[in-house]
DNA sequence: CTGGTTGCAAACTCTTTGCAATCCT
DNA sequence: AGGATTGCAAAGAGTTTGCAACCAG
């Protein structure tokens, strides 16, 4: 939390209530929500501000943005480990991938890569008993 | 074009000019195209028109979905090969990657997998000159 | 104080649908 | 002929922005 303010705070923002609020939501999932999932959470915030907000973090690196295929875009604490994810399309959990394999996509095709997606939609274990 | 046309007519649609077009452009064009780009190359057709075709293709397995980091959702024929994409986002050229750990992630999580996504965007090495 | 930030409302963009006219088979 | 399909227009849904009031530093 301590942190995520600083964070902020050098980058040149203001830590305000709305903002804090949300970083605490973050925190405590602390799973890839879509922006109606985490306004959902904090309601007394408007949606445009959860909106910007949201918007601002990514920018300054605090979230990272997950793109499942299910179109719907989710966003996620940055934490130091780079990871991807596996959503289970039946009772909606999502898990974190520790694979990527992004290195070896740059050998093979000496591309540069900047952004990628990896993300998993199935049934999980659970799921399937 | 005609396994094309068979796919639909065996899945109980009937080929009109407008489907034929657009299988015509899909065909000619040959990579990941957004429905704005796939109705610029046939603007006689009615938006709504290519979305419920491209749309149907897609259900009946005629077209797949491609989902890069940039949010925009891109289709082009299925090809017998499952591959995936990398996007130069400098000059926007889409290849082929002919890579995916499918197999390799199920074994790993022990999830039955229905949907990845799995495309890349970069600086191609010519960009990269 | 003062510029960044918020909430409200509205504008935009993209996606999706209803319906009458039209087209395949 | 008759149901599927099209084009047009409009509805929905999600995203983004303008602006006056407000707040953190």
């Amino acid at each position: 939390m301590q942190n995520l303010s600083l964070t902020l705070k050098k980058s040149g923002y203001k830590l305000t209530t709305p903002r804090n609020i949300l970083l605490k939501v973050l925190k405590k999932i602390n799973k890839p929500m879509t922006l109606n999932e985490i306004h959902s959470e904090c309601s007394t915030i408007d949606f445009a501000s959860v909106y910007r907000s949201i918007k601002l973090f990514n920018e300054i690196g605090l979230v990272e943005e997950v793109n499942f295929a299910d179109k719907k875009i989710r966003y996620e604490l940055s934490n130091n480990s780079h990871h991807h994810h596996l959503l289970c399309s039946k009772c909606g959990e999502i898990k974190e991938l520790p694979v990527c394999i992004l290195s070896e996509i740059e050998k093979l095709t000496n591309y540069t890569i900047t952004k990628h997606t990896f993300e998993f939609m199935g049934i999980c274990p659970n799921c399937k008993k």
